[in-house]
DNA sequence: GCTGACCGAGAGAGCGCTCTCTCCACAGTC
DNA sequence: GACTGTGGAGAGAGCGCTCTCTCGGTCAGC
């Protein structure tokens, strides 16, 4: 591999290359970043040279001129909760979901030769060193997963003019932010439509919680579907889209209607922790009552019987995410264009 | 907040700041950089002009001149496997221990002002421009989570001469490379002798792929306890610490050997997957074969019941893996002392 | 054959910072 | 009083790159 032939003592620059190849440094640069106004001749002498080198750009040089990073941010926003002892983890690491998100982003992101940059902000005084931190420039737009309703963030990132975007519809849509989510409604419909086509009439559903936008709106949903189908009164009980959550809500539902023979649960999650419980109260799963999970998460696959799901393209989504702040950077200024993806139903064993 | 005085037009330079504060840029550097030798008025005096004019410094700049990036990556290293359709996503990123990792990482990163840069390696063509990439200096050390045995990353980053830790134990320790590991051995004694405490006596083991590192410790560690406590010869069967390899190795150990009363297995998410594979063969658990898991990750409690299992206190050692970078940062061309953590056994249902 | 347009390549400035080197002021020594 | 020593501040170079500006050369048009 030539590239072993740089020395770690002294790394190829520029000039070196320009320097084998008997052209200027000015001509090395037009050939790295591909400027057309290169004669072929010389355009072939520079790629030998960079080749003989091992020359690769150096990122800091280059930015500091540019005042580009080619990097971009991906901010993990938490709840604030610091663990009473031990080293603090948040919610958002050990969710499946952002293994997911973070694959689709770096597909992306990769090929584009942009770095992707891991920030955590759970209190006012990382969000602000985040927020100047981000302010200087050194990041060209930022993604931004937040797991909680009430988060400042998304106002305090839409002030600095960086390129932001959210996973996940903004709880507050007052400033205009791109977002990327599924139509939770329509994954909602999805559900519905199957629980009744399965004929099931005693449909109740665990929702998510009622302050997050994907909680709301897959009640919202489901309940407009049902009525849609003939039945206006769906009972809910809420939940917090955790497994101990859907144990609990279950629990509660179970006390209150115990006759129930199908249910829409908002996460694959709370189905896992909802599951057990019915089993406990003697019901099984799908003949006395027919499940149906969100998000065809790994929790799916996790559930006996295996979990009926309604499954967002998070790895598309995140992709998606990445191609749309790739775009902003080109042409500064642009609108903010958010996507919705569609929603499918996987069939399993749960209903 | 006096940052919002920060133009974004155009961003405050040190230059601005020692205008501010009527000195020059070397003392304003001095300042920002810690130095003794600076009289205490010009110190204030700085210091309100910063605070005044909201200055970050530019990491770009600087690492021009101090070569340094400030900035560690985070290499996630995924055997070849690109799925037909749709992005790839790899497995480690959809693994709960990847969520563990990065949050005892920047546990340790943050308060350091140290960024963790996210690259995936997958192939030959991603390896070499890795390796290139990390050659030039963009990064001061790496941590690599290495997911299979004969990858060729250990080898090619100590070669670089970058500091790099690794993940747990490598497989060939030819080169000199330090690591960070739990005692897979006393994890599967703790194992063993709970369950011989129990009473148990015809004892099996589904261990992990043999060819890992923590597949061998585990089975070596389980297999030499049991010869301890009178029991040499455990019967093992293979899985690949996959779920659904959990299943398939639990129905092969149960056809071969019906009469087991208790099993470790060498990973939750396996158990998660041997668990049904129990039920559906008419076993109760504890009661007709006691389960013992290993990880103590999120598939303990996904399991039901909850799985007893041996805890790795994985943030810890994320956070002792960026420890040591941090350490080998300061004093270039030291040793790579590796680390051993102590597990624990945490007590559930299932033995 | 001369002018002007045009195209490709080089020269050189400068991005914001660090760090060495220089310089100044003051104190101490003979 | 001249000299040396010392601590603290400023001047200035230069890190590796991009990009504008300039300039030389070629060619079409009159």
């Amino acid at each position: 591999m030539t590239a072993d032939e740089a020395p770690r003592t002294r790394p190829v620059t520029l000039e070196d290359v320009a320097q084998v190849a008997g052209v200027s440094r000015a001509t090395v640069s037009r050939v790295i970043n591909g400027a057309q106004t290169v004669d072929p001749a010389l355009r072939t002498s520079v790629e030998q040279a960079v080749a003989a080198t091992g020359y690769v750009p150096n990122r800091a040089a280059r930015s500091l001129v540019t005042r580009r990073a080619d990097s971009i941010a991906l901010v993990v926003s938490e709840r604030e909760q610091r663990a009473v002892s031990g080293p603090f983890v948040g919610r958002m690491f050990t969710d499946p979901h952002f293994g997911r998100i973070v694959g689709g982003l770096l597909d992306v992101l990769r090929p584009a030769g942009i770095q992707l940059l891991l920030m955590l902000a759970d209190d006012d005084a990382s969000r602000s060193q985040l927020v100047s931190f981000l302010r200087q420039g050194h990041v060209d737009g930022v993604v931004l997963l937040s797991s909680h309703a009430d988060d400042p963030l998304p106002e305090l990132l839409t002030r600095t003019g960086l390129p932001t975007v959210l996973a996940g519809r903004p709880t507050r849509s007052a400033a205009p932010i791109a977002y990327v989510d599924v139509d939770q409604q329509a994954g909602a419909r999805l559900a519905a439509e199957h629980l009744v086509g399965l004929g099931r009439r005693r449909i109740a559903t665990l929702s998510g919680p009622l302050d997050m936008p994907a909680g709301q709106d897959r009640l919202t949903g489901f309940r407009t579907a049902m009525a849609a189908l003939g039945e206006p009164d769906v009972v809910a009980v809420e939940g917090d889209f955790t497994q101990a959550g859907g144990a609990e809500a279950m629990k509660r539902l179970l006390a209150e209607h115990p006759a129930i023979d199908g249910v829409f649960i908002a996460s694959d999650l709370m189905a896992l922790g909802a599951l057990p419980v019915l089993y406990r109260e003697g019901r099984r799963v799908p003949e006395d009552v027919a499940v149906v999970g969100f998000d065809d998460s790994s929790a799916a696959l996790a559930c006996d019987p295996q979990l009926t799901t309604v499954r967002q393209p998070v790895e598309e989504m995140a992709a998606e995410m990445a191609g749309l702040l790739l775009r902003r950077l080109g042409e500064a200024g642009r609108s903010t264009p958010s996507a919705v993806f569609h929603p499918t139903l996987v069939l399993r064993q749960s209903a």
